[in-house]
DNA sequence: GAGTGCCTGTCCGTATAATGGACAGAATAT
DNA sequence: ATATTCTGTCCATTATACGGACAGGCACTC
């Protein structure tokens, strides 16, 4: 197999140390210690913040002694602090940093910014962009008005694609071939899941198409119903953008989802979509590609 | 204008390929293999986030070989994406989910956001707070209006602590000898920077002390002026935050930095404070700490 | 206060896994 | 056609990561 070319090009499922432990013992070429310490970065949650070495070992399955100099060299990267009473470690303030060079390539962002406040403001809601991440979205902007509910969006958290409006309007914009790529790996990712919302989530794949947003009502969260629209696929790197807007069920009318915030979710898309097009150089114009032989 | 910035190499505190070998000689508990992966990734920024193999190779001192397999393993766990036609690598979505429990356990950011959004429309600027990280700061929320010049906060963006208000901010919310501390890793980490700005570094410590704010005018972006103030100082994970605002240098009355925005922002660091205070159970009541016996 | 359980951090012989110099193929430049 | 520079890949060497096992501290219980 090729190097340095990732096996399945197109979507990641999510490692989880058990995922990572098989996929290493195939492969030569993969760096075990690596994956190991990322693996226990990837163990804090926003429940578990703060996390020791045990705690680490048994949430991994890695051996403790082995998550002990992990732990000291995320330490001393500043990946991780340690607080010394507790004897347990918390994220440290690099992990953020190192996700800025991709948050910095989505200057769309910052144009969207504005008009999502506003719909927000608007319908009392959030109104979130997030992009796809294997069977997960990660939102990478979020604004809101009021009280939302017990969900709050804020960058970097995942949701899943195939109970969430945001989910199915991402998986509305790829190509057939990844589409299906997409539903293999959820069916795999979470088989139960898959069998509770596969028919919804081809049908909201199929109202994208046909109108331009889906609606979800509290499949993800039961207080909250939401819409949502496809932004655009970025085909070289295949990331796929998508919009939602998630309101609190008590405060809709009936009807108001499909009749009104529909549409306006769908004008934002568009409206993003334009802006993305005229100010965004990342999209168009690309250094010359090196035309690889297609073996 | 912000074309000709980037050479200006925008200051590196982080390890560096060199720093994390020296270190890693000294430590036998210092897993190589994993530093030398999360230098790849730290490779990639703003200006230049499509890196090949090669380039980062030679931006990391790590040979070519190692890098091929750092970056594949990277690539199969989600960190980077790979463009088969460029047959470069890209930061990937997964580089962002790692960051939310970081942001997620800071409860505050929620309840301050408003607020800003509001000062920054009201001075046609940015809001922002940033997060002390060795010797820089770290944005981890903004809010801005209106055209705010070539510097756009971002969550994740660096800035120099040096050289700006909000670093000295943050710096006066040390202990003495952390603070002490913090001076001497900035003269180690770049003492042209340091002899530069000494002088104005301390002032605006002191400032901050006076009055609760303090000033800089174009010291990091000579066409921005900004004031910051202490938010707070959380002792047991040495975390320092701190709130600023910056405006275009044009924009700017004589005198307006002192006599109304830094008040303002002083102001708004009491809000946030007492919003924390009452709404952030991570800053008083913790899990029962682990006296550790003091070797 | 001794006993018990748990969880720290750390050691060290073993063998696995990372290393990087060297090579071959492909695309562009001369 | 030749040179150059990138790509991805191989493989013997050796350093590096591994993880079972140990010792000590803390907080319970009796």
């Amino acid at each position: 197999m090729p190097l340095s070319a990732p096996r399945k090009p197109t979507f990641i499922p999510s490692p989880s140390a058990e995922a990572v432990l098989a996929e290493s013992a195939g492969d030569a070429a993969f760096a075990t210690t690596l994956a190991k310490g990322l693996v226990v970065l990837e163990a804090f949650d926003a429940q578990a913040s703060m996390l020791g070495n045990m705690e680490l070992s048994a949430r991994t399955g890695i051996p403790r002694p082995t998550v002990a100099r992990l732990t000291h060299t995320l330490a001393e990267l500043g990946y991780l602090r340690y607080d010394q009473d507790l004897a347990k470690y918390c994220l440290g303030a690099r992990a953020l940093r190192m996700a800025h060079p991709l948050l910095a390539g989505m200057q769309f962002r910052q144009v969207a910014r504005p008009l999502m406040q506003e719909l927000a403001e608007s319908v009392r809601g959030t109104v979130s962009i997030g992009l796809l991440d294997g069977t997960a979205m990660v939102y990478v902007e979020s604004a809101r008005s009021g009280n939302v509910g017990p969900h709050v969006p804020d960058i970097g958290m995942p949701i899943p694609v195939v109970s969430t409006a945001m989910g199915r309007a991402a998986a509305a914009t790829l190509p057939a071939a990844d589409s299906a790529l997409l539903e293999r790996q959820i069916k795999t990712d979470n088989a139960e899941a898959w069998s509770t919302h596969r028919d919804k989530y081809r049908a909201g794949i199929q109202q994208c198409a046909d109108r331009g947003f889906c609606t979800c009502y509290g499949e993800y969260m039961p207080s909250i119903h939401a819409v949502a629209a496809p932004l655009f696929h970025a085909r070289h790197l295949k990331q796929s953008f998508a919009i939602n807007c998630g309101i609190p069920a008590f405060r809709l009318q009936p009807g108001q989802l499909e009749a009104e915030i529909g549409p306006r979710i769908t004008a934002l898309a568009v409206s993003i979509r334009s802006l993305v097009n005229e100010a965004e150089p990342t999209i168009a114009p690309r250094e010359q590609p090196r035309k690889k032989v297609v073996k």
